[in-house]
DNA sequence: TTGCCAGGACTTACGACGTAAGCGTACGCT
DNA sequence: AGCGTACGCTTACGTCGTAAGTCCTGGCAA
């Protein structure tokens, strides 16, 4: 009886891994309200209370989901790559990471930098840039505007996501908006996220290319 | 009897006005948590269910708040001033709001195009914009990348600004921390924000320079 | 002046929330 | 075989947003 000596155990055993993962499933499939202590233990087939058998509360179980996500951004290892193509390629990583969890965007922009894994990836961000030249000063400010925009756009594109899949009023203009908003109404509602973000993208690498040689 | 005549009102009556800029003062003092109905209406002297009367939900409350909150940005007039200028003050014109509102963040943040004094404030951008020589559809786009630059540093201020009180763990560093985060740990624990945030407003700008120039 | 009416605040009630406190049980040791 | 403990369950409290209905009061018509 090797095997099957835990007899049929209540399903299997509840574990910090697996409530978070279903906090993570919950919160994509049914957006961050939907994540209440009652709601997840019915999707594990448990009561609220015994969540609390692995954690504290509600905000370390968070804590949890947002470390979660965190992995799945890869910790950029320093590379002999261009300072310009590690950037971007770091910055679009996260935006592919918050575009796959947009109902977390919350969750991840109120990242305190006190997560192991948000400091873990900071450190190696800052790392890079000191190796291309930034001073550790610089290379911090760098994190931060690098950081602001991805975090940001997330934001833009879920604010305007309504707008764009033309879910709001077909065209709620205001009646009183400024004629340049009306003439240019198409431009708002058939805006590209992606081009946008290449844009804001290339915006930044070419700044902080100058702002290297200063 | 010209004035008393009301006799003594229950105190002044309950508008959306006095709602709203009460709902502000609670969420600058004690936080977005403590903004409940019940809360809100023992502020104004008030049971709950009264501020239905003047509110649909709690939701249009918040979105009375948000405008009430919009209506502290200037909106920019079409100047014939620099755009770089024009940008930079904008700029800094909304982290103020950002700044003084910092319990707010998350609403503002969340700002569907929808609200009216935001699409006035996106049409005057992008006029503004337009009229320094970008097309349209990019002056969209730089919209979309200062605003995000914007609205993603306030929430990197807010999320250091434990660490550069010194507030959490003296020094919080996890022991697996990269060998660069310890031997620079004093750049993260007393970065200067505003530094930072004119930073990436140069970085900006610079790469906005070149962008026009393409 | 009297009477009515409507607007605005109050009361009560429901279901959901986070979580404190304590209980029961079945597993893995010795 | 017996026991300790890990883990899930039950109950309960105070809070939330808000649906539904009641009651007071001030202003106007007659």
């Amino acid at each position: 009886m090797a095997e099957a000596v835990t007899s049929r155990r209540r399903r299997t055993a509840l574990s910090r891994e697996r409530i978070a993962a279903a906090a993570v499933a919950l919160i994509d499939g049914e957006g961050l309200d939907a994540l209440s202590m009652r709601r997840l233990g019915a999707e594990l087939g448990v009561e609220a209370m015994s969540l609390y058998r692995h954690f504290p509360s509600k905000a370390a179980l968070l804590e949890a989901v947002v470390a979660r996500l965190l992995a799945e951004l890869p910790v950029p290892a320093p590379t002999t790559a261009r300072w310009q193509d590690a950037f971007r390629a770091l910055a679009r990583a996260y935006r592919v990471l918050l575009t796959r969890h947009p109902n977390a965007i919350p969750l991840l922009a109120t990242l305190e930098l006190s997560n192991p894994g948000s400091l873990a990836v900071a450190g190696a961000v800052m790392a890079l840039f000191s190796a291309a030249g930034f001073d550790p000063r610089t290379s911090l400010y760098v994190l931060a505007t690098g950081e602001s925009f991805v975090i940001g756009f997330a934001y833009w594109e879920a604010g305007t996501a309504n707008l764009r899949e033309g879910r709001s009023a077909p065209p709620p203009i205001p009646p009183d908006a400024n004629s340049y908003l009306v003439e240019h109404w198409n431009e708002l509602t058939e805006q590209d996220c992606d081009k946008a973000f290449e844009f804001g993208l290339d915006v930044l690498v070419a700044g902080l290319e100058k702002a290297r040689n200063t």
